[in-house]
DNA sequence: GTTGTGACACATT
DNA sequence: AAATGTGCCACAA
């Protein structure tokens, strides 16, 4: 497995509880912030159902998947409200609960 | 090997 | 401002 989807699925569950993340946000966290698609496309494929939480990821509008393969989008909805995230029309408000990814630079 | 699609993002009209 | 088109990368056939 040394396809991106492991670098992506590193990435969503490190998204702490209550906390959301775009998909650009991810690609770019892996190093390819052009990913964002592929970044999709491994969660579809969502080999580890229930360990990764990917109802935690959305889109850059703060929209949740139209086609989300749990049980609908209401369930997403219900799983982020669960964890503290206010959803309002399958839309979360990004400018309060945008995860702050910890780049792990040797920064100074 | 090429072609087409996709849980996205950005640019342009 | 919104809608449309293009670009990106990865995977399936």
């Amino acid at each position: 497995m040394d396809g991106v989807f492991a670098l992506v699925y590193e990435q969503v569950k490190r998204i702490p509880r209550g906390r959301v993340a775009t998909y650009g946000q991810i690609a770019a966290l892996i190093g390819n912030p052009r990913l964002s698609r592929a970044v999709g496309y491994a969660l579809h494929v969502n080999p580890e159902p229930g360990v990764i939480p990917c109802h935690r990821v959305v889109n850059r509008e703060g929209r949740l998947s139209p086609a989300f393969a749990f049980g609908g989008v209401n369930m997403q909805e219900k799983l982020l409200e669960d964890e503290g995230v206010r959803v309002e029309n399958g839309f979360v408000d990004l400018s309060q609960y945008r995860w702050e990814p910890i780049i792990e630079s040797s920064e100074e």
